[in-house]
DNA sequence: GACCATATCCCACAAACATGGGATACCTCT
DNA sequence: AGAGGTATCCCATGTTTGTGGGATATGGTC
């Protein structure tokens, strides 16, 4: 009997929605939510063949590790298993690293209990679903033209600097690269960060990489 | 009253299909079909701005010009219009043309009278809508890090500090996150630069970004 | 002319990082 | 039992980075 039952798992830092889904799936009569966990870090720290859920709930903006991390750590190892982020979020950028890193859904929190159901049924059936916001993203991002972005609030020379940091120089090697002195580069840094809202080269890679400079 | 009503036209050229949906969105309290022809040609004949309609449900296969080519006519006319694609096709590079194109939604003819009704309301108030198994190849199309790559050279506990380091946490933010000390995260991070042959964060962030890991 | 953004350089200090050495413990595989 | 890999921890040292102050010079703009 209980193999014929859909195993989820719920990694959810808000302890009301966690248990509140949690008992609502314990309540349907062909799933059962086996973990629920907090974080990633909980999660991975009970995952192993034996335990390894059919389908997981994630949110993203997760404490310690995000979700969209934890996702590729997952799915690397258990590639068979569907992950639906559940998120409050509605930005693209956000939607997009998700899909790319391979959810199988993308639910919004304020989606109803009947249709986190249907999502789980529907994707542990091989199938997949958002809800219609983030549909609309995704549409959003096929419609052709939709190519201009607000300019980047960096100068040419600060430009310059970031793709040093990209390509994993030191402020040495940008120095030097650019014909300037080690101190120029880090005036230019400072001035990044400044208007990034950023402090450290990590971050000005990340968000270069992820195409929001 | 009538303004109440969500105004919906179809264009398919089979006429079961047509009058059945005619029929059905007839009949119900919330829309009407106010248009239903076999071609886009006979839509256009007759479509201006007292009949545009709310909602346009278009076949893809149609007889002379094509619902995608129609689609982007209507669309460039009256960028009001929802259309959704309403087809038999599997097939990823229409599925995709559609989308560019600008449809709202993508729905196989098999979807049911109820689900139809349902995704014209979700449309209609700004949203979209897939049948889950078009969502299904828009996923895939997102999953493009599925190359199987030969295994990470990293262990899991080693790919989850990378995790940190992308996410652009310091090692004692990491440390934390992981719930280990300090110390073994500069360990595990002095074997993941010998592994990857790196010596800095930002190119293991770069490595990682660029999926080389 | 005053103002502001840009680009260039310098100094100083604290924090974070890179790298070299260790150590212990647990597994698995031979 | 021993070898090898993993995970955990500690120390020491030097380098790099982050951040706060400066300074000068060149443009454009109001």
């Amino acid at each position: 009997m209980e193999e014929l039952m859909i195993q989820v798992a719920i990694i959810e830092d808000d302890d009301v929605i966690r248990e509140g889904v949690s008992e609502y799936l314990d309540g349907l009569d062909n799933m059962i939510c086996t973990m629920a966990k907090p974080s990633v870090e909980h999660f991975l720290a009970i995952l192993n063949r034996e335990t390894a859920p059919d389908v997981i709930l994630m949110d993203i903006g997760l404490p310690g590790m995000s979700g969209i991390s934890g996702m590729k750590l997952i799915t690397a190892e258990y590639p068979d298993i569907c992950i639906i982020m559940f998120t409050v979020y509605h930005d693209s950028h956000r939607i997009f690293e998700s899909l790319c890193a391979g959810a199988s859904g993308y639910l919004l929190k304020n989606t109803s209990f009947p249709e986190i159901k249907q999502a789980i049924e529907v994707i542990h059936g091989g199938g997949s679903m958002m809800s219609p916001q983030i549909a609309r993203k995704v549409m959003e991002h096929f419609h052709t033209g939709r190519k201009r972005r607000d300019p980047s609030p960096l100068t040419r020379k600060e430009q310059e600097v970031v793709m040093g940091l990209v390509d994993g120089l030191s402020y040495k090697m940008i120095a030097d690269s650019g014909c300037i002195s080690i101190e120029t580069v880090r005036t230019h840094i400072k001035n990044i960060y400044k208007k990034l809202h950023v402090h450290s080269k990590a971050e000005v890679i990340k968000k270069s990489l992820s195409g929001e400079i």
